[in-house]
DNA sequence: TTGCTCCTCACGTCACGTGAGGTGGC
DNA sequence: TTGCTCCTCACGTCACGTGAGGTGGC
């Protein structure tokens, strides 16, 4: 055991998607001005629950899609094309998704199969292309979301085992 | 043969990256100030060719890509967003060839498979999933890439041979 | 000479972010 | 009363488009 004291940090499991921060812990989480949430409430770009008398409510998912907007704002994107890459990101999570259940069930018949093994080839080769098409989003210092990290978080777990 | 007489329209072929316009021409037909297209230059949205004086030389693809670049801004994109909006459509489309690849894949081992049948339908669902996530680039009137017509061009030739 | 090309500079407009100002409930 | 919430209005800044102004070759 370290001899240094520590902060005691506990977490309280909360669903993604719950409204459960107020408009002044919401920015400051993601580290902008309150006003600038209104607006992008009023431009449509995102839609925070509200309390019985009122109050707007963001969740967790919603102080995630501020940070990705402020990303993109930092690159010099303005909030209509922060829209539309949104639209097209959905467009690749959905396709990347149909490909992996292709995938799976490809491998489930991978043994019945006559040409598996270039059948397998094939799939590895859409696997390396959606890592590559997946990673560039991500500059160093930034934010990701944590469904884009899925190979990088086995070398970062066991980075912190080694070194730690 | 019809009695009104018609305009003769002859038609060069011509590589579709080659540079053939000068850019007033181009300006004309991407309905576009010349200054701004050599504002789009400096900034690295496209790069037209040059003639051995340093004019510069705008092929097909390049008038497509500025009309595409004013689809945008007329929606009220600015270009950090025209640009993303390229890569992120570089990427589906990229991915919309491996599936259409793992399709044809598909379909020439499909007689050897013992599923055979729900192959084809999973196959068919990608299709329709690909279908559907394209489509929604167009709107009514608007111009759209060659490339993404592959559904409606039959549709299209039919209504054409039937109605004239 | 005319009409194009090249370039740089400057201005008008608009989107965006933020601050001010006034309200109301714990 | 303090500090938050809600809202609307207005201003400063910056990106973008375009026009002006001056150059040079067919």
């Amino acid at each position: 055991m370290a001899t240094r004291r520590t902060r005691t940090t506990t977490r309280v499991e909360v669903a993604s998607d719950r409204g459960v921060f107020m408009i002044s812990v919401a920015a400051e989480l993601a580290d902008m001005h309150p006003q600038t949430l209104r607006m992008y409430e009023q431009r449509g770009l995102i839609q925070p629950k509200r309390s019985p008398k009122g109050t707007r409510l963001y969740s967790h998912e919603d102080v995630e899609k501020l940070r990705r907007i402020q990303e993109m704002t930092e690159l010099g994107m303005n909030l209509a094309g922060v829209e539309r890459v949104f639209e097209l990101e959905g467009q690749l999570e959905r396709m990347r998704r149909r490909v992996a259940q292709l995938e799976r069930r490809a491998t489930e018949l991978g043994g019945e199969l006559p040409r598996r093994e270039a059948e397998i080839k094939q799939l590895e080769a859409i696997r390396r292309e959606l890592r590559a098409e997946i990673v560039p989003y991500a500059k160093a210092g930034e934010l990701v979301p944590a469904r884009d990290l899925q190979g990088f978080r086995i070398a970062v777990e066991r980075a912190r085992r080694d070194g730690g």
